[in-house]
DNA sequence: AGCACGCTTCGCGGCCGGGCGAAACGTGCC
DNA sequence: GGCACGTTTCGCCCGGCCGCGAAGCGTGCT
C-alpha cells in the first residue's frame, strides 16, 4: 500500500500507540536480542498477569511488530523481522547514535546547500541573520518580508532590479537547519531568493548532490550586504 | 540518567505515548520539513481546536520533542532538534531505509557471537545449514533434533563422545538471525552444541561483548561436517 | 484606551483501553 | 482417560485523556 511514501497521522500514531504502553514496551525490549520467548515470560517480563499479557501480545501481532511460532503448548513470539528490530533500536539507543548519516561529513555541503530549493547551510544562516541585522528583511506577521531598502541594497550589492522587484512580494518562512540550528529563509522567498543568487552567479550547483558553491565575487557582494561567515572559506 | 543506556519500558512508553495520538502525530509530521509553525496552524494541521492543539503542544514540548519561540503573539513551534528529526524520518519513512546504521559493524560479531546462549551469525547459519543439508540434523514435529548419523559425524570429526551422547536428546528450535535472515539452531539444543563447540576449543568468546571466534582448527573440523562459510574468513 | 487576535487555562462529558478473575480451549504427561 | 499446564477469551471495573466551549492572559494595531 504505501511502499515509500511517508506515514500519514494515523499509521505514525498507530505505530506510537502500540509502544504507548510499558508493558508492550517491556515486551517489545525483551525481544530486543532478537530471541523467541513464549508468552509466559512475556508476561512475567512485563509485570502483568497471562490474560493482559495475552491481549497485549495479540495487539502487537496484529499491528505487524510480531511474530508468532506455535510448538506444542507454548507460542513463541519474535520480533516480526529485522525492520521492527531496526526500528526499535533507533528508538531504544537515541543518546548514542552518532548524528545520522552525517548531514554534512561534506565541508562544501555543510558551507551552502539547497534545502528544498532554498539555500541551507552557514551561508544560509549568515545570508538570513545579515539581512535581519541589517533590517533588510523583516518577520512580518504573516512569514518573512524583504523590506523596500534590502531591495534596493539587493539591486545596489549589483542583482538586477527586474530580479529584485519580486522578490519584495513573496513571504519566506523560517527554515531551522540541522547543521547550523539556526534559521535560515525558506518558504516561497528563500526559493526565489536562491534563485536569483544562482542566476547572479553568485552562487553555483556543484556538477553532483545538494551543494551550492559561493564564487569569490559572489562573497564579496554577499559581504556589503552584510553578510559574513563566521570562518573564512578554506 | 541513562546517558547511552537503552531506554527502560517506560522511556520508550512514553515516546510512544507522544505519538499515539493522530492529533500529534500530524504536528509533528507537519514540522518535520524543519519549518517552524505558529499554534495556531499546526492546531488546523492537526484538525482540532485550538485549545486542544494547545494541550498537545504542551505535552510534545514537555516530552523533549518540540522547542518553542515566542515572537508577539504567535507562538512558533519547530521540532526540538536534529535527533528528533531523525528519529521522526526512520519512523515515518519505514520502507526506504538503506539497512540500518549497520547491526553488524563489527566484522567478528557478524561472523559469529552468541544470541540467548547459542550461536549465531553467519557461522551459526552455516552450521545449521550444513547440518541440515547432510541430514545430521532434521526438523522433528516437536523441533530440531540431532540425528543418529550426526552425533557420530560430530564424534568423527573430534568431539567427545560424552558430549556428544546429551545432543540426542535434547530439542532445538530456529532462530532467526538478524542479519543472515536465515535459520540457525536455537532452543536447549542450540544451547548445548555451542557450549560443546565452546568446551572444544573450536570457538571462544571475545573479551568483551557477544562475539564468539572461531579458531582455523575448529573451522576446519566444522568443515567436515560441511559447514562453509559462504566467503572465507579474512 | 479600546478592540482584535493568538494562545493558554479551566472545567466538563465521553470513550477508549488497561488491569484482573473466571472460564474455556488445547496440548503434553502419567 | 484424567490431570496439569500454558494460553486465550470473556466480562467487568476504573483510570486516563481526548475533545470542546468558555474564560483568562498577553500582544499588536489604531
Amino acid at each position: 500500500m504505501t511502499q515509500a511514501m511517508p506515514l500519514n497521522r494515523y499509521q505514525l500514531a498507530e505505530i506510537g500507540a502500540l509502544l504507548a504502553e510499558p508493558a508492550r514496551a517491556a515486551m517489545l525490549l525483551a525481544l530486543m536480542d532478537g530471541t523467541t520467548r513464549p508468552a509466559g515470560e512475556l508476561a512475567r517480563a512485563a509485570g502483568v498477569g497471562a490474560a493482559t499479557a495475552s491481549a497485549h501480545l495479540k495487539r502487537l501481532l496484529e499491528g505487524g511488530l510480531l511474530g508468532v511460532h506455535a510448538q506444542g503448548r507454548h507460542r513463541y513470539y519474535r520480533l516480526a523481522d529485522d525492520e521492527v528490530a531496526a526500528l526499535l533500536e533507533t528508538l531504544a539507543l537515541p543518546r548514542q547514535r552518532p548524528a545520522l548519516p552525517a548531514p554534512a561529513a561534506d565541508p562544501a555541503l555543510r558551507r551552502a546547500r539547497s534545502c528544498y530549493r532554498h539555500l541551507a547551510g552557514e551561508l544560509g544562516v549568515a545570508l538570513c541573520g545579515g539581512l535581519l541585522e541589517r533590517g533588510y528583511l523583516r518577520t512580518a506577521s504573516d512569514g518573512l518580508r524583504l523590506q523596500a531598502d534590502g531591495g534596493e541594497a539587493l539591486a545596489a550589492a549589483g542583482l538586477a532590479s527586474s530580479t529584485v522587484q519580486p522578490l519584495l512580494a513573496l513571504r519566506g518562512r523560517g527554515c531551522l537547519d540541522w547543521t547550523e540550528r539556526r534559521l535560515h529563509v525558506g518558504g516561497p522567498l528563500g526559493v526565489a531568493l536562491t534563485a536569483a543568487l544562482l542566476d547572479a552567479g553568485w552562487l553555483r550547483r556543484a556538477p553532483r548532490g545538494r551543494a551550492l558553491l559561493p564564487s569569490g565575487d559572489g562573497l564579496r557582494r554577499l559581504a556589503m550586504l552584510g553578510v559574513r561567515l563566521d570562518d573564512p572559506p578554506r
